[in-house]
DNA sequence: CATAATTGTTTGAAGCTTCAACTATTGAAG
DNA sequence: CTTCAATAGTTGAAGCTTCAAACAATTATG
C-alpha cells in the first residue's frame, strides 16, 4: 500500500463536503486538502533527496534564522509544538551533529540550540531546494492572486487568534 | 510546558519567513500556519468535548458521507494516509462499536466498513459541534471574502497538482 | 530568608503515521 | 491449468506527537 494519494486529484479530504454544508466548512476542507498534499509532498521530497525527516528540517529552519541560537522553549513556541517534541528532534539532531546544545550561563536549566557548521551547510543545500519545490507548487498562481491569497490568509489569521482566545469575553 | 502556541500570535511557523525569500514561500508559511492552528483547536476541542481523537473523527467523517460503506482501500485514498494507518484506527473504532466490518462477497481479500448505528448518532453530535468551530474560524471574513478565498484555494490545488503529477513530462 | 509559584526541560505512555515487507486473493497471459 | 503480476489488507519497526507528571532552577512573596 504506497502514498499514491496525492496522485489521485479524484480522491481526497475535500470529498467530505457535503452540498449542506456551511460554506465555511467546505472552505475549510479545502484549505486542509491543500496543506496536506503541500506538505506530503515536501515531506517525501526531503526524506528522498536528503534523508532528512520534516520535523528536523523544520526545526534547523528556525536555527537559520537565529545564528545565536534559541531555547527549547522558543523553539516549541515557534514550531507550534510541545515541548517533549522538540527535546526528541534536538536529540536526534545533536547525535547527527547539525545542532549543539549551549548550556546558558544565567539560568542552569536552560540552553541555546545552535546549528554547527555542518548543519549550516546542510540546511543551505536542503532550503534551496525546498524554496525550489514551494516557487513550484504556486507555480500556476499568478502574481495577482499570490498576494491577494497571502492577505486573506492573513485575515483569516487574525479571525482565527480571535476565535481562539478566549472565545467569550475578553479583556474584561 | 503546555500547548499554549495558539495564543501567541506573535510566535508561531510563520516567523520562519526571511525578508529575502521568495513570496511562495512566506505565502506557504501562512498556509500552514493558519491550518495548524485550526487543526490543533479542533483536534483540543474534539478530545475535551467528546473524548476522541481527530483521526477517528475523520474516518467517521468519511463514512458518514457514504452509508453503503467504503473499503479500507478507498478510506486510505480519501483520507490521504497509509493503508497501515487506516487499519489501525479501523481496529480501534470497532472496539469502541463505531464502526464495523462487512465482509465483501465479490472479493474475500476486501471488506467494507460503515458506521454502526451507535456510531452515526455519535457522529451526529460532534458534527453539529465540529462545524460550528469551523464557522467561528472564518467568523471574521465576510462573505465575499470567504469565496474569493474558496476560489483561489481551487487554483492553487490545480497547480499543486500539476505539479505533483509528472513534473517535466506530461501526457507525451 | 523561607516558602510558594513559575519557568525550562525531560520522561514515559499512548496514539498517529510512514515505510517496507508480508500474506492472501484475484486476474491475466501463456 | 499454471504461472506471474497486480491488488487488498495487515504487520512491525521507527519516528513524530501529545499529554500528564516529574524534576530542577529561578523568581516572587511574605
Amino acid at each position: 500500500m504506497m502514498k499514491e494519494a496525492a496522485l489521485i486529484p479524484s480522491s481526497d479530504l475535500e470529498l467530505r463536503a457535503h452540498e449542506d454544508h456551511h460554506a465555511s466548512l467546505r472552505l475549510w476542507l479545502r484549505l486542509l486538502s491543500c496543506t496536506t498534499l503541500i506538505e506530503d509532498s515536501i515531506r517525501t521530497n526531503l526524506r528522498e533527496e536528503f534523508g532528512i525527516t520534516l520535523p528536523r528540517f523544520d526545526l534547523m529552519a528556525q536555527l537559520e534564522r537565529h545564528p545565536d541560537g534559541l531555547s527549547m522553549g522558543e523553539l516549541s513556541r515557534r514550531m507550534m509544538v510541545t515541548g517533549g517534541n522538540i527535546t526528541t528532534i534536538v536529540d536526534q539532531l545533536e547525535n547527527e551533529k547539525l545542532v549543539m546544545r549551549v548550556m546558558s550561563e544565567t539560568d542552569r536549566r536552560s540552553y541555546t540550540v545552535r546549528l554547527t557548521l555542518l548543519g549550516r551547510n546542510a540546511f543551505a543545500r536542503m532550503a534551496l531546494a525546498h524554496e525550489k519545490w514551494v516557487v513550484h507548487f504556486f507555480g500556476d498562481l499568478q502574481e495577482p492572486q499570490q498576494s491577494q491569497l497571502h492577505e486573506l490568509l492573513g485575515h483569516l489569521k487574525k479571525s482565527i487568534h480571535q476565535s481562539t482566545q478566549s472565545p467569550k469575553q475578553e479583556r474584561a
